[in-house]
Parts: structure tokens; sequence; C-alpha cells
DNA sequence: ACAAATACTATCAAATAGATAGGATATATA
DNA sequence: TATATATCCTATCTATTTGATAGTATTTGT
């Protein structure tokens, strides 16, 4: 499972990437109340992805946020990254958030290829998809 | 990511399946130093297990655990649902845990077909691997 | 100056993960 | 029947994560 905040995360993102304009960015308040995200646990997501070079934003007046590249460059799988961490089951088969596991000498790991199979059939289809190819279905 | 839990309960079944014969099961002192799996908690794995008509037990002198089907009958898929829960990434698509989303209007969600798709690729993957499989390697 | 927006810091409650402790119960065997 | 051995059961504990809220500081346009 995915956490909410990965959830709300992707929602906001989509939703960015339909309203924003070269003019106008989106606002917190905006997002939340139509996706219906608790805003002040927005507020903080959306730092976070600004803070990870997804986002950027403006304060005060008109101010609020925008993508920082276009939507089509923004994967699921990085954003998912982002909030969530790793993608795949097993630390150990992890390709960002690498982890050994103290208890199985990996070679020999009767567990791990399966993993790794279903880690690399999760990237076909999450690295596939962009915000740009979600907001396009709304 | 799937806990630890869920990890050791794999590792135990495959080692069950490795080791019990018609005359003997196994027993968690042995499947805790060989797997490394702290033993008290992995009494309450295996009685989970055995709850879930995974294993059988015996008690008492040359009593432990065997497996109550053939190992080629009992899939990762099962296992994980026991241990873990759900497989899908989103609760609104999940087949054996569904729940909806109180945020969103399922019809209209814009996230919900990539999970699927996520879903369905792994399920490929896990439905297909059994213990059987998974002890053979070794 | 003022209003409106994000930025930041601190905090909190509930759930989950990952165990550990200690005693009850069943079973084989001497 | 006594004993050793193994699972069974209940209770408990700590740390982390999840999901969120509150309040204040700061920036910006008019």
């Amino acid at each position: 499972m995915i956490s909410n905040k990965c959830k709300y995360a992707i929602k906001a993102l989509v939703y960015i990437a339909n309203n924003e304009q070269d003019d106008m960015a989106v606002m917190t308040a905006d997002i939340a109340r139509e996706q219906q995200i608790p805003r002040k646990f927005l507020e903080i997501i959306l730092r976070d992805l600004r803070n990870n070079r997804i986002l950027e934003s403006r304060r005060g007046k008109d101010g609020g946020f925008r993508l920082l590249r276009p939507a089509s460059d923004i994967s699921l799988t990085e954003v998912m990254r982002i909030i969530d961490g790793p993608i795949a089951m097993l630390p150990c088969v992890s390709l960002n958030y690498y982890r050994s596991c103290d208890e199985c000498e990996e070679e020999a790991c009767q567990i791990k290829g399966v993993f790794e199979l279903v880690r690399d059939k999760t990237l076909e289809v999450l690295n596939g998809k962009t915000i740009k190819s979600l907001a396009l279905q709304g």
C-alpha cells in the first residue's frame, strides 16, 4: 500500500497540471477543496514536492504552486520515491533505497528473485506513467 | 515493502518444505536458528499460518510444524495476504481487502487505473510462485 | 499598511511493526 | 506416572510511522 500522503501528492500534482496557467499558480486551498485533502497536511506535502524540485512556489498574493518541469517529465516512480521511499517489496531488492537484510546471505536468499521480478514489472508500469498521462485522462 | 514478519513467514515455509519428512515435523527452534529469525516472534508467525490452514502443528516431544497442503499449492499471494493483508497499492483497487477512498469519486478517479495495472502485474508474478518453486531453487 | 499566500516549527494521537516474557497445555517416552 | 519437550496463549512493551493540527513567521502584490 502507498500512504495517503503519497496518494494526495499524486492527486495534487495532477490537479496542478490540469489547472496551472502561464500567469497563474495553483493555491493549496483550491487543491485541498477540490481534491478533499486536509489543507494543513497538503501544505506539508506540497512543500516536500517543492524541496525535491517537482514544484516551484510563490508566496503572497496570487502565490501558489506550479510544476517546475513539464508534466510529461514527472513519473509516478519519482513522486512515490520522494513521498514514500522504496517501491520494491524487500530492502535488499530496492534500486534507490538498498539495504541488506541482516539475517540472510544474499547470494543464497531464496526469495530475492521473485521480488526482483515484482519490482521490475512494477517499475515498468510506474516509469511509464507521468503526471501528464494521468492528467489527460480526466 | 512487505513486513519483516511476512518475509520471515515465507522463509519459514520454504525451510519447512525443504526439511519436513513423513515422520518428522519441523521445530520452531530449528527454523529460528537456521533462518536467523527471533524465536518468539517466529512462534507467533507459525501459529498464524497454522490458524490460516497453511500449516499443521503437533505439541510435545517430536512436535513441530508441517505443511497442511502440498508446497505446490501454497502461493506467495496467499501467504502475503494472511500476514500483511492487501497486496494492491490502493485500498480501492484491492481484490481481497477492498475499501473505498473516502475522498474521491471512484468513477472519476484519475489514479485508480495505473494501480489496477500494477496490481495485475504483481499478482501475475506472485500467483505463479509457490513455496515449492522457491524451495526447489535452494 | 494590509491582505493573502506560502514557510516553518512544534506537537499530537492512533496505529503498526517488531518484538519479549512467562506460564499453560499437550505429548512421547522412560 | 513423572519428566522433558514442544507448541499455545495472553499480556506487555518500545519505537516508528502515519496522518494530521496549531500557531507563528515571512514574503509579496496592491
